[in-house]
DNA sequence: CTTTTGTAAGTAAATATTCACATACATGCA
DNA sequence: TGCATGTATGTGAATATTTACTTACAAAAG
């Protein structure tokens, strides 16, 4: 498996195949699939761990005493680090169209991002009832705009060919959001 | 290309072969080589069609005399109905990961998404300058907010398999980003 | 001695592309 | 009008390659 995320990684999705799995690995294709059944089940058993990886890092920011703020503040930094050391899971995450034709695949991406945006929502939820951020802000929205923001980062840092730096430039999205919708005269 | 179009409407972009689009065209492969010299030609055709067609949209909502705000509600509206109406203009836009391996896509999907977000940039600047929106907003991170919230919103609506009406949520989506950037005391 | 894990060599289907050949049709010429 | 010629457009069959996956058999390990 993690063979396979380092060839997304390094020539995206088009190039996993059980062929350059198997060579990348050292063993013969017939081996693969001693251990997963079909292609298919190979890819979702990594979406399975990418979804275990990404809701715990989540929620382990989440359950610290901190400003709502600050959180959102982590959660993307951390988030664009995983993307900018291993490209392969922006891949994964945001190749929807790659599996139209597979329900399971399509399902299990669905309940991914839908569970990184119900946290998402919360946060921007937490400091909206406890005065952080402006009252009219809508959590549902900014937590779409927020996850919209850092895909089209993404997007951009690969199609820039790599040429500045994905969580520098995160951090300054994510203070520019921030400074929009805090309430300036908030003391914790 | 209207049928190759309509083939990645209907089953995505991997369904979209020169078999199956011989057979919907009515002709056989050979005949479609008389046409396009290549697979990669004939999308590259179609995305400079849809380049062509999204950015005199654009700079057509932009030449009316109306307040910023509204030409980003109109520009939001028109393309949310376009990929509401044929969704392969999302899927094609947007699928970065698919032509990765291809460096005359990359640079075209690239260059028509930079120039649609400069256009949306001067917006976001012409209503920073006239007083119309918040000073202290950045018209290169909100544009690419903006742009982000369309494909994220675009993302969403396929994943629940076109339950809710794209258009409509769009219009939600902008009247809220705006309400937080719009100087309240504004007037044209 | 049984189970796990591997190999080598296949499979059928799909892929983009090509080739020799056929038809249709407009234009130019007698 | 009647005929030749050139070009655009199509056919049908074949190409080599790649794809995910399978099967018969062997080694290894507990």
């Amino acid at each position: 498996m993690q063979e396979a995320v380092e060839i997304v990684s390094e020539k995206g999705l088009n190039a996993l195949t059980m062929s350059t799995l198997s060579a990348k690995v050292g063993v013969t294709e017939g081996a693969l699939y001693r251990h997963f059944s079909s292609k298919n089940e190979l890819i979702m058993d990594i979406l399975n761990d990418i979804f275990l990886e990404t809701t715990s890092q989540i929620s382990e920011v989440n359950s610290r005493k901190q400003p709502n703020a600050a959180k959102l503040q982590q959660i993307m930094e951390n988030q664009l680090f995983i993307f900018k050391q291993r490209p392969a899971i922006a891949n994964l995450l945001f190749a929807e169209e790659y599996f139209l034709t597979n329900h399971d695949i399509k399902i299990l991406i669905y309940s991914i991002i839908n569970t990184i945006q119900l946290y998402i929502q919360e946060i921007f939820e937490a400091g909206k009832n406890n005065g952080e951020f402006k009252n009219h802000i809508h959590p549902r929205h900014i937590s779409l705009m927020f996850l919209g923001t850092i895909r089209m980062l993404v997007m951009n840092w690969k199609l820039s060919n790599y040429q500045w730096d994905l969580p520098i430039e995160g951090q300054v999205f994510c203070q520019n959001l921030l400074e929009i919708i805090e309430e300036k005269n908030f003391n914790q």
